[in-house]
DNA sequence: TCACCTAACACATTTGAATAGC
DNA sequence: AGCTATTCAAATGTGTTAGGTG
């Protein structure tokens, strides 16, 4: 296997050709759009060309869709929650792979948020002489055996919308519609292509894509039931949570006018993302956004652990490709396996050209 | 005035170095 | 000396929110 270091830096570039466009997405399961397939059950596991690729964590995907999606883009650039994780079936074992990750618009539209819903706002900005960014995977390129026996992970990847990024994060517009899209690349001689150089997507490339896993690109979170949803399934964010439990975001957030009854579905926390534990969610009632006008509190978030706290041991790593640095994911109790290096741990970015 | 953006903030988690014990 | 376990602090990832910008 090559390994992360022998990919492109951060700090590079290189041009992948993909013949399919991002097609201008009409399919949406955001409820907050209002579209009308939004009630639409979304298949976790698509094939193409005998080629499997599941959603590994589409239950989270689903619940975070049906109050839709939002990501939030800084500067410095902020991870995707729930980020994209792939299973693969149907490769060629013996065969090198790249995995590269694109974030194309899905709509033309720009939108703004309105009370209680996403509403068009006017044209939407285009792609900078038809050119985005795309997270190439670090362990591309890869044995296609390699591939399958792990989960793919790109929770590396990170958004911002500074246009001046030399992160190599993906860079994407405020106030619009996305969809990631999963390139498998077969590179038949098993050579990456030199950082300047085009990579040519022929016809034995695939792409997928899970409408599922659509999302508005903001800077500050919108939709209430999109920041309770995070943080009732984001580890980090769990400082926030006893906040709702006792009470005192909810009342200082529940105007009676601004609340929308939300479906017991819609907030029922599985573990199904690294964190995720955990009780149940509060069935607090979901309400639009409404900014809190007020002082700063001091707030003691007080960690009931104590300083002596420390996080449980990680359980053993299950067997996978000996030539992978295997990192865990605990996932619905089961353990699973992701091409994460803690040594190279660089992104990788790419630039998608697109025809 | 409004919509949107930015940066500082406080907390949780992760990571790795330092230390102790065997 | 070498290995393992424990402790601690720094780095990083979160959502919050006051204030800035156009």
């Amino acid at each position: 296997m090559t390994s992360a270091s022998d990919g492109p830096t951060s700090t590079e570039t290189s041009v992948i050709s993909i013949s399919n466009s991002p097609s201008w997405s009409s399919a949406s399961p955001l409820n907050s759009f209002g579209d009308l397939d939004a009630e639409k059950d979304f298949p976790p596991v698509m094939t193409i060309k005998g080629v499997t690729v599941t959603l590994e964590n589409n239950s989270v995907w689903k619940q975070f869709s049906s109050c839709g999606t939002e990501m939030i883009l800084t500067k410095q650039g902020r991870r995707m929650f729930p980020y994209c994780r792939y299973r693969l079936s149907g490769l060629d074992p013996n065969m090198m792979y790249m995995l590269v990750l694109s974030i194309v618009p899905s709509t033309k539209h720009r939108y703004r948020w309105n009370s209680s819903q996403w509403e068009v706002s006017g044209q939407g900005e285009h792609l900078i002489q038809g050119t985005i960014r795309a997270f190439s995977h670090h362990y591309s390129p890869c044995r296609g055996s390699d591939w399958m026996n792990s989960l793919v992970s790109f929770y590396k990847l990170k958004l911002t919308n500074n246009f001046q990024d030399q992160d190599g994060h993906i860079i994407l517009h405020s106030m619009h519609r996305y969809i990631p899209k999963l390139h498998i690349v077969p590179l038949p001689n098993g050579v990456l292509p030199k950082t300047d150089q085009p990579v040519q997507m022929g016809p034995e490339s695939i792409t997928f894509t899970f409408p599922q896993t659509e999302f508005m690109a903001v800077t500050t979170y919108q939709n209430f039931r999109i920041t309770q949803l995070k943080i009732n399934h984001n580890p980090f964010a769990k400082g926030f949570r006893d906040e709702w439990k006792n009470g005192r975001l909810k009342e200082t957030f529940l105007e009676p006018r601004a609340m929308v009854s939300i479906d017991a579905q819609h907030v029922e926390v599985k573990p199904a993302e690294p964190s995720e534990d955990e009780e149940e969610t509060d069935k607090t009632p979901a309400l639009c956004r409404v900014r809190r006008k007020k002082k700063r509190i001091n707030r003691h978030w007080g960690n009931p652990k104590g300083k002596n706290y420390k996080p449980s041991p990680a359980p053993p790593a299950v067997p996978c490709s000996p030539l992978l640095q295997p990192e865990l994911d605990d996932i619905d109790g089961l353990l699973f396996v992701s091409f994460i290096s803690k040594v190279e741990n660089k992104s990788v970015c790419q630039r998608l050209f697109i025809h």
